[in-house]
DNA sequence: TTGTAGGCGTTATCAA
DNA sequence: TTGATAACGCCTACAA
């Protein structure tokens, strides 16, 4: 800047005031330092500009799971979205359901001075006490998808329970009795929260949830589980199944491929295609998009002043009937 | 970090030393400062540490179309994960094909002082050399998917012609004759290649290409164009259809909902679920993953230092036969 | 309308 | 083994 400003024959403090477009600069000195910048191809540093006490370096943190991840992309996008619109710049981090990875990352995206932080967390993960101690109320944090443990802060969740609830009593009311779940293990929030939808629905219709009937897999490992349930003897195999997230219900797609008509499908997540494809799969709809800037909202409203205690949104579902969740059990004798 | 020293009786530049692993500091000593970091949460700012430092600020830029396009989204974190290798962070953003959304992500990542920025220039910029001013040889500027105009700069490319024409000699060697195709409007460098490489193979193939069947849209628009393909008369309708790329597929998949049989369809670009489909998809496959890894390493070999020429790399392309491509033309009288 | 002084949080340099 | 001091590039406050 102070080569910008010899070159124009002005101070320093001048050339700082034409950039920043400060008035009391007389037109002829603002031109004489605009072509100055122009030569020497000056470009302000908004790294030192941040510095400065009490500025803001106008870029957000996110950390997620999956980038690639359509539900996570839609939230990237959403949260990028919101931001632009104040000008501010976001930096994405993808941890894998990696706690340490999650760590690292934050203590990187705090390092950078972002002026909040959201988070999807890592799973298992069951205190985030050490968060408190990290960010120390200097950085405001929104939770995304999952809560938080032990501490306070402002969340955004899905209706995970009741959603899954109404996808089992939407295969309930077509006469299913035997309806399997598929999901992740229940250190995940969401998970543990679908399962427990799955379960309430079950037993309000008087039914007992089978334990051969419950898998908790990997989203990459939904084959198997799915393959074994169709081996079942009759009298145990399910006549629908209920997939607990986008990845296990695509993954029960390819898996019953083929064999769309034998088992109704409901899957917690919209998913692209689902409606074109060979068996159009009934879906537990919501607003992944709208999480985000939800999110970005309530990261906005604590960088705008706000001190109000920690909100929780829950974000309603919506189920979607396509086709794969209207089949009706066989009925008569159970085939053998 | 004063404040720090102060709690740790020690100065300043020895609190320094400690957080940075620096030798020359008595165990005892060292115990102390860390304690009182502990104590006090005290975080390192890394942006003042890059501003002293002068060097780098650990950080990639990346600009994009829209995160939530799998095919970016695969970029994006195919660039993060090589990033992180290096201890990176990556601010993205999306442009939406507005240049002047483009020009201004460049200017905000240009200020956060990205030590490279890897780019996917937004669609009918003809004329890149602004950036060569921006950036002014300062920050190494690597283009994805799309080559830069009027400048010269490391860029990695698919084989979209080559592509494209494997596509249609395909399906020419089932036969078809009367082959559409369905693209984005060929200001975008990929569809201007590919329907050169569709032209190509018609040309090879001793065949004229028809206007008719030539529609260039935008990735939301499909559905029209290819209901008025099926809608033309017979001795003018297609028999194969060529989209040119996921979002066009995507689309032709929806519109062909319950005619998949009437008429081929092959793709560039794979997708999620293609091979499940009702009628599962033909594409032209690739890595996406590879362009952002290729690049994301291009741009770390100029932060090592590399003063070689620019660099251009194409990736190959690979047919994948599900059975929509692989439809043949009806037989016999054209019906009526 | 323009300029000077000081400081943001860090590290490099050199001295103690 | 430690510390004082001067940058890094910018902006705020105050003066001329």
């Amino acid at each position: 800047m102070q080569d910008v400003a010899d070159r124009a024959q002005v101070s320093l403090k001048t050339v700082s005031r034409v950039i920043n477009g400060e008035p009391g600069v007389a037109a002829a000195t603002a031109a004489r330092v605009k072509r100055s910048i122009a030569d020497l191809g000056f470009r302000r540093n908004d790294l030192a500009r941040s510095l400065r006490q009490g500025s803001t370096s106008a870029t957000l943190g996110l950390v997620i799971e999956d980038v690639a991840n359509p539900f996570y992309s839609a939230i990237a996008q959403a949260v990028e979205s919101t931001a632009r619109e104040r000008g501010y710049l976001l930096i994405t981090g993808s941890c894998e359901e990696d706690p340490e990875r999650e760590r690292e990352l934050i203590r990187a995206l705090v390092g950078r001075r972002v002026d909040a932080l959201l988070l999807v967390p890592a799973g298992g993960e069951r205190d985030h006490q050490w968060l408190e101690r990290e960010v120390l109320g200097t950085t405001p944090v929104v939770f995304l998808d999952r809560p938080p443990h032990r501490i306070e802060a402002d969340t955004v969740l899905l209706d995970n329970a009741g959603g899954a609830r109404m996808a089992v009593e939407h295969l309930l009311a077509s006469g299913h009795r035997r309806i399997a779940y598929v999901g992740d293990a229940p250190d995940l929030f969401t998970a543990s929260e679908r399962l427990a939808g799955y379960r309430a629905a079950l037993t309000a219709a008087g039914l007992e949830a089978d334990p051969r009937l419950i898998f908790q897999a990997t989203p990459d490992g939904t084959a198997a589980p799915v393959q074994a349930l169709l081996e079942l003897p009759a009298e145990v195999r399910p006549t629908a199944i209920f997939t607990g997230n986008n990845r296990h219900t695509v993954g029960a797609v390819r898996a019953l491929r083929g064999r769309e008509h034998e088992v109704a499908l409901v899957g917690f997540d919209d998913f692209e295609l689902a409606e074109v494809l060979a068996m159009p799969t009934t879906v537990v709809r919501h607003d992944s998009f709208r999480m985000g800037a939800e999110a970005a909202g309530l990261a906005f409203a604590r960088l705008d002043g706000s001190t109000a205690p920690p909100r929780r949104l829950t974000l309603e579902t919506e189920l979607v009937a396509r086709g794969s969740g209207e089949i009706v059990p066989r009925s008569g004798e159970p085939r053998r």
